[in-house]
DNA sequence: TAGCTAACGTACTGGTTCGTACATTAGCTA
DNA sequence: TAGCTAATGTACGAACCAGTACGTTAGCTA
């Protein structure tokens, strides 16, 4: 078929490591995110990588590790936007807003993380037990929190007493359930959480909701 | 070991149309809640239950039906309880926060419901669509929240002018995420969300949130 | 350029799992 | 009490799917 002194039959097939588990990173994400974990298909992602179902377990081992470095790369984008984060110029409440703000982007932008993180729990998060990577990250986030807070207590401009991990679980709750539920919630309620046309709405009023619990005037104990 | 005369040697087999199905939808919702909707094994249902593989085929037709009727009544309880709830007499700032918590009550008492609702959503709510009963639920909270909502603006005590389905959501989303996300947010922070000992810490922290969202002095527009 | 090894492909298997064909019986009704 | 049918049980099949045995080659290195 090939004539003899040509370049190098080499059939398509170019070898590069790294750009082979990118690869099956990027579409085994899709497929878990799509179907669950017992709902994606090897042969799936295999398919629809250039390369074969062999690489897969060459280079991951198995299912459950895929999942688990799929895991991994996910939260690890997570972890660079919080740690791009600045808002040491800005007074507390300024602050919060846009940490707020940037969870409320990030979550609307990465529905497959969303997805990912659901599915983690449906199975009680053994993954992110075995995985060594995943055990101290430690979100970035939680340190901007913590000094914002303080800042805010001690100018007085915050009357509640939290802890940075219970606002961090406040902020997340709501970014996190507007993408994560807004099947069933749009299914039953008739109302698209993830609109663009609300997208403001619902940044602004996370924001507001956040602020105002921070500023709150308390009844006395 | 039984003599010849007494009742009947029935076997044990007891013909109990109702109680056959209400045990397979009990045993479906916990196996289904525990692994995921393809992770749930209709052998294992089956094998938990008093009856055989056959008749899960025989009353609910298949794995995906069985499926929807558990999400119906899982659906169904949650609306019960609502519908007990009895706020009329209180003031509407006491009524928002015991309506808060019942939510919270309720999704603390029912994880299995929680990780339904997780699992229904990885499906893009098909079976909700699929289904004729839970098309036309429409949550009985949203009418107590809407009254609630109408007399505190009216008063004056909310100056947040908020809709009935936005601020269901607000309190849905940090009840749903302190019971569904409870494992990865264990396992990343170190920090129980369901842990008893916080309980009345984070029923507390909702309902100020709540209410000082809603009673917040707005910066005018 | 010979040779070595990391990187890759093919073809298969063993176990699992949803679903069903076929047989049986409890218990009501005429 | 004969007979009917809803309700139940058993055994099996066909498809699917994670994982692997075995063979091949690109491209670097001595």
């Amino acid at each position: 078929m090939t004539s003899v002194d040509e370049p190098a039959p080499t059939n398509g097939r170019i070898r590069d490591a790294a750009r082979t588990q990118a690869e099956i990173l990027d579409v085994a994400t899709q497929e878990f995110a799509r179907a669950g974990y017992d709902g994606a298909r090897v042969d799936e992602i295999a398919a629809r990588t250039r390369t074969t179902k062999r690489m897969i377990y060459y280079y991951f081992g198995g299912k459950e590790q895929l999942f688990t470095a799929v895991l991994e790369r996910a939260y690890g984008v997570i972890r660079e936007a919080e740690q791009r984060l600045d808002v040491e110029h800005l007074d507390p409440v300024a602050a919060i807003r846009r940490l707020a703000e940037l969870t409320f982007d990030h979550h609307e932008q990465h529905p497959d993380f969303i997805r990912l993180v659901s599915i983690e729990n449906i199975h009680g998060a053994e993954h992110i037990a075995a995985s060594e990577k995943l055990g101290r990250i430690g979100s970035p986030a939680l340190e901007v929190i913590r000094r914002i807070l303080a800042a805010g207590q001690e100018s007085g401009l915050f009357t509640a007493d939290v802890d940075a991990v219970d606002l961090h679980a406040m902020i997340s709750s709501f970014c996190f359930f507007r993408v994560a539920n807004r099947a069933t919630f749009g299914a039953l309620f008739g109302r698209d959480l993830v609109d663009p046309a609300q997208r403001e709405h619902y940044r602004a009023m996370l924001g507001d909701m956040v602020i105002a619990y921070l500023t709150a005037e308390r009844a006395a104990g």
